[in-house]
DNA sequence: GCTGAAATTTTCGTCCT
DNA sequence: AGGACGAAAATTTCAGC
């Protein structure tokens, strides 16, 4: 209720980086080893954490699923050319109905949609293309299926060394 | 260091499915809560967590970090022709030393690899670019700036309900 | 897989820097 | 304001059934 700043303190220092860093590899382990890896003490730690996920810093503590146990071994990035999207709006509801998508980014002015797919088998992509093509006025697909992951990593979380430039 | 089976109970059941849903949404809840909301009592739903942990389906319990509030805001996908990689082979340690990069897929025969780059403005896109160019025999690569992101979200978990055909 | 109890951890109030 | 310390509450974890 104050008004004199709008932004307390929203700035993220570095013991903030190393928490973030911390919790990114691991976020099972008690505040009291989070704390001595970053130099704080249990409570002073889960302060950080409080006001970190209280800013949306961090947004959610969540499991990390292998999707090949899960039967969906099968990547693939689909790229949308449609008519009249950006009007629509709804577009997005219409995407997240197809569970198979997992990330959906525009990409280009008005009617380019990159899409992040993971099916069961080139089958399921099949459908997946189909429900796409149903959903609205699609022009054209783009599809490429992932053959190797090579990695992936959370957000990196830069450290202020001051050498760090580009 | 058993001999007889090699995957003594490598099913994931409904109830493994329900848990590792919950366990997406909010990996913080007790188990107590996570045991009734899928019909378990409290430590039978941990030794379900406990045994998927073992079995590698939950990989880790990380957060999710808001990269915009990280000054991370530009996200891109960069699409690289490059000669030989796949004899190479140390071609994902190279590029897993760029920070930027989260993902790295190869997604054609030889010579393709399409990658996810988070950075804080285009110029330092343009900085990952060079730095991609100097790691190998980079032919030529295809950048895409996102423009939106519509929604990003786990794999989905799908559920028995014997209706999800294709 | 369930119940119950011990051990650990989280969480809060208070004081200190 | 932010952190340390200690105690209460809650949770995890392990026993036996």
């Amino acid at each position: 209720m104050s008004s004199s700043t709008a932004s307390p303190d929203n700035r993220i220092d570095d013991v903030d980086r190393a928490i973030l860093a911390a919790l990114q590899h691991d976020a099972t382990r008690p505040y009291a080893e989070l704390g001595k890896a970053v130099g704080l003490s249990a409570g002073a730690a889960h302060e950080r954490v409080r006001k970190l996920r209280e800013r949306g810093v961090v947004r959610a503590t969540t499991i990390d699923v292998d999707a090949a146990a899960l039967g969906k071994p099968v990547l693939s990035f689909v790229t949308l050319d449609a008519a009249d999207w950006m009007g629509g709006s709804d577009t997005a509801e219409a995407l997240a109905a197809i569970p198979e998508i997992e990330e959906a980014h525009i990409v280009a002015g008005s009617g380019t949609v990159l899409l992040k797919v993971r099916t069961a088998s080139t089958q399921e992509l099949q459908s997946v293309l189909k429900r796409l093509y149903a959903v609205d006025t699609v022009a054209t697909t783009h599809t490429t299926v992932v053959l190797e992951t090579l990695f992936t990593r959370p957000v990196a979380i830069a450290d202020r060394t001051g050498s760090g430039g580009h």
